[in-house]
DNA sequence: TACTACTTCCTGAGCGATCAGTAAGTTATA
DNA sequence: TATAACTTACTGATCGCTCAGGAAGTAGTA
């Protein structure tokens, strides 16, 4: 039999078949939401049997569980050293423009390397968070190096350089756009991946932001 | 027999019983999104038949649809006659900072009164807006107050004053704090509901709003 | 008014499909 | 051989949907 279908039986090895899994469910937990991913869906993108997800995490709440820390570990390990050079930068002559920009180019590049963590994100919101209590999820990356920058401005305490809503404003106009590309952004007549619209999105969020913060 | 266990039959009426289920599934969808709102359980709610849901709506694709064109409807019964009041706003003495006072104030008034709507929105951006695609979407409302407001501001143009970058992170701002009260809010320790929260975002998003816009 | 014919509204029961989870069995590896 | 890795087969539960039929309303006729 000239090269005929091989079964090819692949080596045990758990430590692999964890990580696809993760990955297989991952990305159907991010497109379809909890419920509709199936755990055969799941089982069958990682090209395990059906019952081996259930073998390694136990339940279908485990998987999910395990997936969202993988992912916010990730996020982590990108945003910790992006707070730190924000906090850097800040100290160079380039000074709050230079760090600002540095922040949002990060933070955007964050988000639109991990559409999935997005996804995940906003499954989460609509069902009210509630698996999120359990995952450690509160990431000081971004809200640490805004509030330093802020410190470098103008001291005035004002209501719009409050640190949380300008914190808000600055997730939001990054966040949105990729949450609603296909509801808000589609009906603009938008296509959110189109490399002129997100450089253009970028600039303008940079700009809204120094004149907000009102520095200079 | 005195008060007895009336069956209390109640009196056939078609129009109340759409109006019922309509209500019924808006909340259930809202709550707990498409799939994991049963027909069951949306004719339990109503307190209706399990089977006359599909018997109105022919099923629950048709009735999900219903849902969704009756809150565009209302929606564009709210925001059409605001733009117009902002327009009308841009003429008086307040001028452009009383005008968009106006206009976040309302758009801010209605995410808030119609919270099915602002989580109803939240699922069809993660389902890709298929279901979305069918219905009239799009409210050119609040774009045509901002592009009036722009009209009347200093007539530079500038990659600032891009009126479609600016109504995205309008849009962006005002709605972004709604669908992410139990994330990101909650994770910095914010209650979205608090008045006096709501109060401070208010100023926030119209000063922001005024200063990237740079009028004056 | 009284009766019949017909339509619309509404219910309860049940069918087929899908899903999460489990238990028992099989194979590779140490 | 003992154990961990992995599969196959199965179960109970749930869901969307259909269907037969009954109750309520309407129109026509006398």
């Amino acid at each position: 039999m000239p090269a005929a279908a091989q079964p090819r039986r692949r080596r045990r090895d758990a430590q692999r078949s964890r990580r696809v899994i993760l990955d297989a469910a991952e990305a159907l937990f991010a497109q379809r939401g909890y419920d509709a991913a199936s755990m055969g869906a799941i089982a069958s993108r990682a090209r395990v049997s059906s019952a081996l997800p259930a073998y390694f995490f136990a339940d279908k709440e485990g998987l999910y569980r395990a997936v969202l820390e993988r992912c916010f570990a990730e996020r982590e390990e990108r945003l910790e050293p992006l707070a730190d050079e924000v906090v850097a930068a800040l100290g160079r002559e380039g000074g709050l423009a230079g760090a600002l920009r540095h922040l949002i180019d990060g933070y955007l590049g964050f988000l639109a390397d991990r559409p999935d963590f997005v996804r995940l994100i906003g499954w989460e919101a609509l069902h009210g968070a509630r698996r999120l209590r359990a995952t450690p999820r509160h990431s000081a990356a971004v809200e640490r190096a805004l509030r330093a920058a802020l410190a470098v401005g103008s001291s005035a305490p004002s209501p719009r350089r409050d640190p949380d809503q300008l914190l808000i404003s600055l997730v939001a106009m990054c966040f949105f756009p990729l949450e609603h590309a296909d509801t808000m952004l589609s009906a603009m007549g938008i296509d959110a991946g189109d490399a002129t619209f997100v450089q253009a999105r970028k600039e303008h969020i940079i700009d809204a932001l120094m004149r907000i913060i009102d520095a200079g």
